[in-house]
DNA sequence: TCTCCTATTGCAATCGATTGCAACAAGCCC
DNA sequence: GGGCTTGTTGCAATCGATTGCAATAGGAGA
C-alpha cells in the first residue's frame, strides 16, 4: 500500500486534497465561470490552437480546479464516434458454458489489452441468442464503433446476415469458403490432423475424440482426426460428446471413459480444458499418462503448463490472433477492407502424449 | 450447426430474408413514413398506452420492417440513464498481471451474469493507475450508472476519495475500520489463520507463505498465518514474494523452493494460482504432495478441482460475493444505503494438504 | 345545442457537447 | 485613412431521442 505524507484517517488511508471549489457539471458552468462561451471552452479543453494560449490555459486550470470532465454521452452523440468496441460471446449451443471458460478469458484478456492500448473502451456481452436479431440489436444500438465476436457458436447464419451490411465486425473462428464475414482463426482440420498424427506416431491405433460437433471449430478438428486415422489405415475414431460447462464436464468424461476405455488407446481432446479434465479423471481411475493412455489437447492455454503431466497440445497463437482481430477491426472502421486470417496450428510436445 | 430450409450459399450458410425496405436510421424517418410526429413514434415504440393501439402496432410493424432500432446514445443522453455498469480491474502494483488471471475471470463471469440478467451492459476496463485521477475519469465520464471494482490493489486512497462523493461504487476486497467505500470480501486474516491451523494440525512446524504483501488482501492472509503460528508456539513463517504475472510466477517459485525447501515443511499460498503453480514446481523437483510437503491454497477456484493432487484450499464464495456486490450496487443506484459485507472463509480439505 | 371530459397527437424544450461560419478587433501596408 | 489579413471568440445549428404541456376531435351528458 502506498501511504502519502497527508493526514491519515482512522482507516489508514490518506486523503488527497479535495477540490477547493464546488464541481462544475457542464461546459456551460465552466463557460460562465470563465466569462466565455461554451464553444471556446470546448475548444480550449480539446487543446485547439484556435483559442488564445492564455485563455486556453486559464480555462484548463479552471476545469481542473472544479474537476470537470466532459460528458462522454453528449460528446459521443455529437461526434458520432463512441470509442467503444463490443466484445461479444455468443453461446448458441452450450448455453450453460460460463464466461469464465479459460479460453474465452485468455482471448478476452488479449483483446482488452489491444483495445485499451488504442484508446478504446470494451463493452462485454455474453449473449444467449434467443431472439433471431440478437446481433442486429448489438450492432444497431448506436453505442459501438465495432464488434468483435469470440467464437461463432452455431450462429453462422446470423453473423453472415449482419456482416453483409455492417463492416466493422470481426469474429474469432472458422473461415468457410464463400463466407462474407471477416474471421481470424486457425486451420482446425489441419490441427486435428496434426494431433492425431502425433498420437499415431506414438503407437496409438484406436483414437477417442472428446468434444461435441455443433461448434464448427470442434467439428473441423474432428474431421482432421478422422482424416489422419484414415490415412494411416486405422479404424474410425470414436467420437464422444463432451459439454463445455465445467460442472458437467468431469462427470461426463468419467462416464465416457469407464464405458469405452478398454476400446481405445489414445485420446485427442477437442480443447485444452477437455484435455485437462481428462487428465484429472484418468488420475482418479489410476491410469498413467502418457504410458497407459496418451492425451493431446488443443489451444495451448497457459494453464496447460501447470498440469501434471504437462499437456501436449496443438497451439493456436491466441495473442497473435487477438492482435490480428483488432488490426482488422480498425482497418474496417477506417473504411478499408480486411481479409480473413487463417493461421497454421503448431504441435507443442510436452509430457502428456 | 443449425441449417434452415432456406437457400444455401457456397459457404454453407443459410441467408435469412433481408428486410424488404431500406433501413430507417432515426425516429424522424419512421415518423415521416408513418405520417406522425417523432413524439408519437417514440411513445409507440416504448409501448406507451398514450398512443392508440392501432397506430402503435402500425408504427411497431413499420419499425420492424425497416429494422429500426433507437439510438442508445441519444436515448441515454436524454434520459440520463446509461444502463451500463463499469467493471474495473485496477492493477496498481503488479502491472504485468494479465486480465486472464483466473480469479479475475471467475468473479468477472459471475458479475457479468448478474448484471446482464438485470438488463445492464458491462463495460470492462483494465486500468493501470498512472494518473492520480484514474477513478475520477471513470466515474465522471457520464457513461456509467455505477462502478464495480475487482480488487483494491494499492489504490485505497483513490477509492476512498471518490467514494466520498460517488455513491454507486462497490469494490471487491477488504473492509478496513473507518473505510467509507462499500466493499464485499472475505475475512482474510481469519482465512489465513484457518489455512495455517490446518497445516499445523497436519504436523507442519515451519510454514512458508508464498505471496507479496502490497495487496491488502494478501497481507491480511499473511497476518492470519503468522497469528496461527504464534498461537501454536511455532517460529515465524517464512514470507516469500511471488508476483502474480503468470510468466514469472513459476520461475520465481522454483527459485524460492530450491533455496528454502530444506528450511520449511509446509506451504500456505496467497492464492490458488500460486498454489497450483507450486504443485507443478514441486512435481518437477520430485517432491510428493502432501506427503513430503503439504500445500494449501486460497480462493477455491473451480480449477483447483482439476489439479493432481486436488487442491486443499480456503474457500471464498465468489458467486455469492458477486451477487452481493451487484445487489449493493443496485441499492446504491436506487439511492439507498448499503453496508459492506465480510464473508467468513471456509476450509475445503481435498488432497494437497 | 352547449359544456365537459377523454383519448390521441403534435409542438417544442431539453439532455451536453461540437463545429462551421460570422463577427470583431488589432495590426499592417500602401 | 482605407482596405486587408490574422488571430480570437461568439452564435446557433446539430447529433437523436424523450416528455411536459397544449391542442384537437369526438362522444357523453344535461
Amino acid at each position: 500500500m502506498r501511504f502519502s505524507a497527508n493526514p491519515v484517517t482512522p482507516c489508514g488511508v490518506s486523503q488527497d486534497a479535495p477540490p477547493s471549489h464546488r464541481p462544475a457539471r457542464t461546459l456551460a458552468d465552466i463557460a460562465r465561470l470563465a466569462g466565455v462561451s461554451t464553444g471556446t471552452v470546448s475548444r480550449a479543453l480539446a487543446g485547439s490552437s484556435l483559442v488564445n494560449a492564455e485563455t486556453r490555459e486559464r480555462i484548463q486550470a479552471l476545469a481542473a480546479a472544479h474537476d470537470f470532465r466532459v460528458n462522454q454521452m453528449a460528446r459521443r452523440l455529437r461526434t458520432q464516434k463512441t470509442g467503444v468496441i463490443g466484445v461479444v460471446v455468443p453461446l448458441g449451443h452450450e448455453r450453460r458454458q460460463h464466461l469464465s471458460d479459460p479460453f474465452f478469458m485468455t482471448i478476452l484478456g488479449h483483446l482488452a489489452d489491444a483495445l485499451t492500448e488504442n484508446g478504446y473502451d470494451v463493452m462485454l456481452s455474453r449473449v444467449i441468442p434467443d431472439a433471431a436479431d440478437w446481433l442486429e440489436r448489438i450492432v444497431d444500438s448506436g453505442m459501438l464503433d465495432g464488434v468483435l465476436l469470440i467464437g461463432q457458436s452455431d450462429q453462422m447464419a446470423a453473423i453472415e446476415r449482419v456482416a453483409a451490411r455492417y463492416r466493422p465486425l470481426v469474429a474469432w473462428g472458422s473461415s468457410l469458403p464463400g463466407q462474407v464475414h471477416c474471421a481470424v482463426g486457425t486451420e482446425n482440420v489441419a490441427g486435428g490432423r496434426i494431433a492425431a498424427e502425433h498420437l499415431i506416431a506414438r503407437g496409438v491405433r484406436r483414437i477417442a475424440f472428446l468434444g461435441e460437433l455443433r461448434a464448427p471449430e470442434i467439428r473441423a478438428r474432428f474431421e482432421g482426426v478422422c482424416a489422419a486415422a484414415a490415412a494411416a489405415g486405422l479404424p474410425a475414431p470414436l467420437q464422444l460428446d463432451t459439454h463445455l460447462a465445467s460442472e458437467m464436464m468431469e462427470r461426463e468424461i468419467a462416464a465416457h471413459l469407464t464405458r469405452h476405455l478398454d476400446r481405445i488407446d489414445g485420446i485427442a481432446a477437442g480443447s485444452d480444458m477437455i484435455a485437462m479434465t481428462t487428465l484429472r479423471v484418468l488420475a482418479d481411475q489410476g491410469m498413467a499418462v502418457p504410458s497407459d493412455v496418451p492425451v493431446i489437447g488443443y489451444d495451448d492455454l497457459p494453464l496447460g503448463l501447470q498440469t501434471v503431466p504437462r499437456l501436449t497440445t496443438v497451439r493456436q497463437d491466441i495473442a497473435r490472433g487477438a492482435r490480428a482481430m483488432v488490426e482488422r477491426l480498425f482497418a474496417r472502421i477506417a473504411g478499408q477492407d480486411a481479409p480473413s486470417l487463417v493461421m497454421a496450428p503448431e504441435l507443442v510436445v510436452r509430457d502428456s502424449a
